[in-house]
DNA sequence: AGTCTGTATGAAAGCGCTTTCATTTTTTCA
DNA sequence: TGAAAAAATGAAAGCGCTTTCATACAGACT
């Protein structure tokens, strides 16, 4: 169903008494017409209701103002956030955001990001720097710049704007620590072709070690992203092993669940047990207790990713790396170790844990 | 940046030594070339990494195999999830999805739109049926297909995929008034600009009338979808009219809020309070208590919205509008008005309320 | 053998714009 | 006042495809 047989270019032209050529520019670079002649065109594209033709502009200047984002899933509210904001930025500059998601499916992503090229994108915004070969081959032969996000591009050979998920994840593994516990667990989200994930787990492992602490596999659980299932997940870690008294979570929906299961078998948060998130989602700062986390900026994510492309379509240099803050959000969901628990020469915790000062971005 | 200079058609023509036509059909209408020619093609495509040109495409063929989707903010869970589930159907079809979001601001509603159009989507999903007259009449206008959703048009007049909020809101306010509730309270989001947000308020107070009870202004609170707002709301609402025995909430993050706000000032719910929402997103069915709120299918309009409008432009007929299923969830959140609360000859309520069917879709 | 299908291919005309490049008009300045 | 520079406009050549339309050549039928 095409569309009607609207008005073109050269209707307006004729209406406004001047060349196509005349017309064009009136609208696309109003500086180089004379006035008078500028609005005598916009008069007539007024008139006649003239709407340009995205893909005749496209093919002919080579640049669809058209940007595209690849998303893991928008059913994650971090996503949905640094999309809402990355669109929003776009729209100002009359850029259009086209818009996939591949639901951690390797394969799938890469056919939908090929799809967004193939529909003449002039930048891509993708999660993350875990990406199948092909991916990285396809992007690299088809030269359209691309952002990664979420991520600071670990070898440093792609532009980004992200944040350490190490670093945010070796200080929430501190602070428990520094609490003196010591039987903890990691709640994670799928790791499979999920850097983010992977690199939290392993980093929280690695802060344990460093005070001799193993992690055992049968202390990570694995699980989909949803409030049931960290519900189910703290269930299972807790019935394997009653010694524990902390669990890091993934994200702060995982979190919920984990706070929910604490509340329905009766164990007292964080008198007797305590619970870390990650993102702070809105909700976080609000339930009973309220959740200790990690501040994510995710609106200024999408933001900065979309500002950073556009700067690079103008021409203009960014640097290659851009990080956005990281904040420990300390709350009520994690304390001391219970007395109890605290054997192994677990030095005395702290009481009153201090927050802690945002970590600022390097520029 | 344009994109280097990459493999044209012409060149895997060459390749594959056929002419420019047989080597366009065999990669967009494979069945008119012969196996043996189409293997050729397909051969050196492969070989030259060759990437359609979707702009030159579209202006040949005169559509972009491009949707648009225009949304009030991805920053609320059900526009994320029934975009995802667009998105997703889009894709399998081959298509893409051209989103915006113009954050309930119907100028920016009429921009964004604009914009997809010149893109030259080939449909549009848009949510609701409250837009501005120039929207209307630059549809009418540009003869774009479009699906509204979340509503059924009241008057009829275009294709829609959504759900009565009329009896949605009277079922709900129909059980809190059959648990014996007189004192009635709703928290809505901002009415201005949203049809469903209105409707859900007007038939509220339209099933209280017709058991002689009225829903003043002053019961009625309009404040921005989060959750500490609708916490700060009931507050309000409690302080000014300690008389309330209920709270009807227009979507479940306030009503998540209103739980807390209960919890906060130990009122116990649903004992003392009831608190009912809409939508039913995950969290709803695992806080404690449990919250009563009407479920959506959001994921099945958005694919519903995507398999309409991908049938109408293959040609084929779809019924005007579609209703999806809505069902009452009675949880924990909602019981008997409070026995002190009981008067005004309000007759004995049940106490174990039964679970509601669900209303079935018409067709 | 001659005509008629039907299938496979090729030639060429755009799709609706942007963008050189050339030309005309206006402004500037000696 | 006239030449040079700057500003404004127009003509025309594509951008990379799809899609008639025409042609060629099998096999089917009389």
């Amino acid at each position: 169903m095409p569309r009607k047989a609207s008005a073109r270019l050269d209707d307006v032209a004729r209406s406004a008494g001047v060349s196509l050529s005349t017309a064009s520019r009136a609208i696309s670079e109003p500086g180089l017409v004379h006035p008078d002649t500028r609005e005598r065109v916009q008069r007539a594209v007024a008139m006649l209701g003239y709407v340009p033709h995205g893909a005749a502009r496209a093919l002919a200047s080579r640049r669809s103002r058209t940007l595209g984002a690849v998303v893991p899933t928008l059913d994650n509210p971090i996503f949905a956030s640094s999309t809402q904001a990355l669109q929003r930025t776009l729209a100002a500059a009359g850029y259009t955001l086209l818009l996939a998601s591949h639901e951690y499916d390797p394969e799938a992503e890469l056919a939908v990001t090929r799809a967004l090229v193939e529909r003449g994108v002039d930048g891509l915004v993708l999660v993350g720097s875990d990406h199948s070969p092909e991916l990285a081959r396809f992007l690299a032969q088809s030269n359209v710049p691309f952002e990664l996000t979420w991520t600071l591009d670990p070898a440093g050979h792609h532009h980004c704007v992200g944040f350490s998920n190490r670093l945010a994840s070796i200080r929430m593994a501190q602070h428990l620590l520094d609490l003196g516990h010591r039987e903890i667990a990691v709640l994670s989200g799928y790791t499979a072709n999920n850097d983010r994930a992977r690199e939290r787990v392993a980093r929280v492992r690695e802060a344990l070690a460093g005070r001799g602490i193993p992690l055992p596999e049968a202390r990570v659980v694995e699980t989909a992203f949803s409030v049931a299932r960290g519900r189910a997940a703290l269930r299972g870690l807790l019935e394997q092993d009653p010694k524990l008294t902390a669990v890091i979570c993934g994200n702060d929906i995982l979190a919920l669940g984990a706070l929910l299961e604490c509340a329905a078998r009766g164990l007292a948060v964080p008198a007797d047990f305590s619970v870390a998130g990650f993102d702070d989602i809105e909700l976080a700062a609000e339930v009973s207790p309220a959740l200790t986390t990690v501040r994510i900026p995710t609106a200024r994510i999408g933001q900065r990713a979309g500002e950073r492309l556009l700067a690079r379509l103008a021409g203009k240099r960014v640097a290659k790396a851009e990080e956005v803050p990281v904040e420990l959000m300390l709350r009520a969901s994690t304390g001391p170790v219970p007395a109890g628990a605290a054997r192994r020469g677990a030095k005395r915790a702290p009481v009153n844990p201090v927050r802690t000062a945002a970590r600022k971005p390097r520029r």
